[in-house]
DNA sequence: TCATTACTATGCGTATTCTAGTTGTTGAAG
DNA sequence: CTTCAACAACTAGAATACGCATAGTAATGA
């Protein structure tokens, strides 16, 4: 999952950063407004966290023009206390949710899940294909009865499989929302993590969940 | 733990909040109800501590106000002695204790501990994993036989994984819960404080109480 | 002033991430 | 039915990032 946030001071853009990559997103973080709208319309983020207060560009004015871009990814606002006004301009402008500063970081990232899961589609925050179950709030996977350990990375990439289950990956969209920006196109990582994973879920199964699709990229069975 | 006092006399208010902080809680102090609503709101407090005699919203309107939007979080009250119908009317707004002033602040401390314990679910308020048994009343720790001694922080930090264990505390939730609010993000006390804990909890334990959890935090072991 | 506590800095070992080369598969053309 | 090219899978090991221990410095407070 790749997640924007454009916010301004660094101390507040950094603790934000580092607890959502704690969380094992991909994130990308912007200080000021025009370039947060350039961001949000080249890549196609699952998340917007949007600080209302910056420089040169208002942020109401940057989610105005991203919505009247096309950009339909969900997104969070963040205003001071005071601010009553700008929090529901934002609203008006098509912001999905907000907080208020300061807020405790374990609250935006609750409703940072909530977001996800509600663009997502699964309606309880539990993703399960066959007798695979990801939790992504304890970050736990079983497997059957066994539990499964797998790394940051590791991790990341089945997430957004099985919220994607059914639907085919490019390796360009999987390296877009599981890896970093400076992402090389020519390398195999992908397909080397994705043995990494077929070695851990596919124990005893004769059919791999993930199902490579010759010349496009990666596909996680859905059930039925 | 975390802890909102909503209280309008500075003298007052920094008293209280002397006294929770060294008890080793995290202390949020607001000055009007109307602040105090936000962030009853906005944060996930383990207490608010709430005066009733406040400028702008009344204190019993801002609990009516917080319970209506969903806040869970036990309150303790404080009035004056005379101001009995007040008393009613908080409790009746859903208070879970309250007290009268002047107070001593040991029975303030008291009376939160009590609120915290009931509301912690352990029945007894004691936390234990494995043989390490934490009293968070008398503030004793104890592994099998032997008594063991802590510091401020070390005690701060212990019983934030005890009170989560079996859940992953990330690096900034710990930043968060036990030391303050921003963080600055290049430093290691955390993994220092963890390796103080390992020395006093660990020992001749094959397997330490407390998981790394590899990118993320540490999560402390649940029984079974 | 001295002792205790809180934090910082650094180097080292190891898990993770990634690269690159080899082997294996697939499917279309001959 | 072969052959071949394109693609994917696997493996080993290099590079990197991360956590841990240790020791040293700063702050606190009796």
């Amino acid at each position: 999952m790749r997640i924007l946030v454009v916010e301004d001071e660094p101390k507040v853009a950094s603790f934000i950063r580092r607890a959502l990559e704690e969380e094992s997103y991909a994130v990308d973080v912007c200080a000021d407004g025009a370039g947060g709208l350039d961001w949000a319309q080249t890549v196609n983020y699952d998340l917007i966290v949007l600080d209302l207060m910056l420089p040169g560009l208002p942020g109401v004015e940057v989610l105005k023009r991203a919505r009247a871009a096309g950009v339909k990814t969900p997104v969070m606002i963040l205003t001071a206390r005071s601010e009553v006004d700008q929090r529901v301009k934002g609203l008006d402008a098509g912001a999905d949710d907000y907080l208020t500063k300061p807020f405790a970081i374990e609250e935006l990232l609750a409703r940072a899940r909530a977001l996800l899961r509600r663009s997502g589609g699964a309606p309880s925050g539990i993703l399960q294909v066959d007798d695979v179950v990801l939790n992504p709030v304890t970050r736990e996977v079983t497997c059957g009865e066994q539990r499964l350990e797998f790394t940051t990375k590791e991790y990341a990439l089945l997430e957004y499989l099985m919220r994607n289950a059914g639907r085919v990956l490019t390796r360009s969209m999987i390296a877009e929302h599981v890896w970093d920006l400076d992402f090389d196109t020519f390398t195999n990582v992908i397909d080397v993590y994705i043995s990494y994973l077929r070695n851990k879920i596919d124990k005893g199964r004769e059919r791999s969940l993930i199902q490579t699709i010759r010349g496009s990229g990666y596909m996680m069975r859905s059930d039925g």
